[in-house]
DNA sequence: TAAGATTGAGTGTTCAATCTTT
DNA sequence: AAAGATTGAACACTCAATCTTA
């Protein structure tokens, strides 16, 4: 009567489920107390900072919308939401642009770039404490290999919306 | 006139600097892509499926709700709100706990037990196909390193912080 | 019609305040 | 008072709908 396939479910090895739980963990926690130390010591969110670090490094501290939505890899409503907040309190400005009227740009405001200046070497030393202090250059080496791995195998499978490619799991990678 | 302690920063290291924006790109579309998946094929989310996952690998299906929050590593707020809402889906269900009128229990619902036992393996097959299917037992044992050092780290500073720092998790679980 | 961008509703997360029982 | 748990408000993210200009 059942016809549905029911492939025996192939759970993950001792070894990767340990390890995807310890991932889990760390990712996790080391988000929360990132966040939660730079709420403390500059009054921003990494959300926040993340935006004010795009823009400070553009000329003028100036971008299009499109342009920061891209260079955060967020979708555009996000940057959207975001950016209201952020203007709320000061961080940034909207401004029209000319050349192409449906867009626009934003501006960072001289609080907005004061904010991020002071915040940047804290979070650096954030960054550090938690993650490069404690890692080998190897580890540091394998950590960004298998994020680069990982993030191009999603990116490639959502070329324009989800219904990721199966490829039937075999062997056979793209690396 | 210097007691402002201005230490010139130390930035990362390119390699350091390439390997944190990787690790920020690899959690968020990693996590991202987890959550779409498990929606469109369960109709639940990641937050959904880890509490039922703790609740179903306990006997009856039944646990207190602190006892939840730590497996968890949850707030207990976070979670009293995540029950509510699953409560109204009709997922989980209260009881009370007649050994210590304070606490509470959850109790997985038949509809709750269903859905994650259907939404099991095809999760553990999108964890392999995005990531254990890409790496090397060396890149996985070198993850697990990673990340337990980077937890441990925040857990041992965490004393005077957040709720609780648990591990120690079930020895025999799927995910 | 499509591109650039914003809005609103629904959902998830955090913090502080609250309530009950020990 | 402390422990177990819930609540409300503020904030953050996603999806679909919308608005304006190209």
């Amino acid at each position: 009567m059942e016809d549905v396939v029911e492939t025996a479910p192939r759970w993950l090895e001792p070894g990767e489920q340990a390890c995807w739980r310890a991932y889990l963990d760390m990712t996790a926690k080391l988000n929360a107390q990132l966040n939660r130390e730079m709420q403390e010591q500059s009054g921003i969110s990494i959300a926040d900072f993340s935006v004010l670090v795009q823009l400070s490094e553009h000329v003028d501290g100036r971008m299009r919308v499109l342009e920061l939505a891209r260079a955060l890899g967020w979708e555009k409503s996000r940057l959207s939401h975001q950016l209201n907040r952020m203007q709320v309190r000061g961080l940034v400005e909207r401004s029209n642009c000319n050349e192409d009227r449906r867009g626009a740009f934003v501006v960072l405001t001289e609080d907005g770039r004061r904010t991020v200046e002071s915040a940047a070497p804290q979070h650096v030393e954030s960054v550090r404490r938690y993650l490069f202090d404690q890692l080998s250059p190897e580890q540091v080496a394998a950590l960004d290999t298998i994020a680069r791995t990982v993030t191009g195998l999603i990116d490639a499978g959502c070329a324009g919306r989800a219904e990721p490619c199966d490829d039937g799991g075999g062997p056979e990678s793209r690396l």
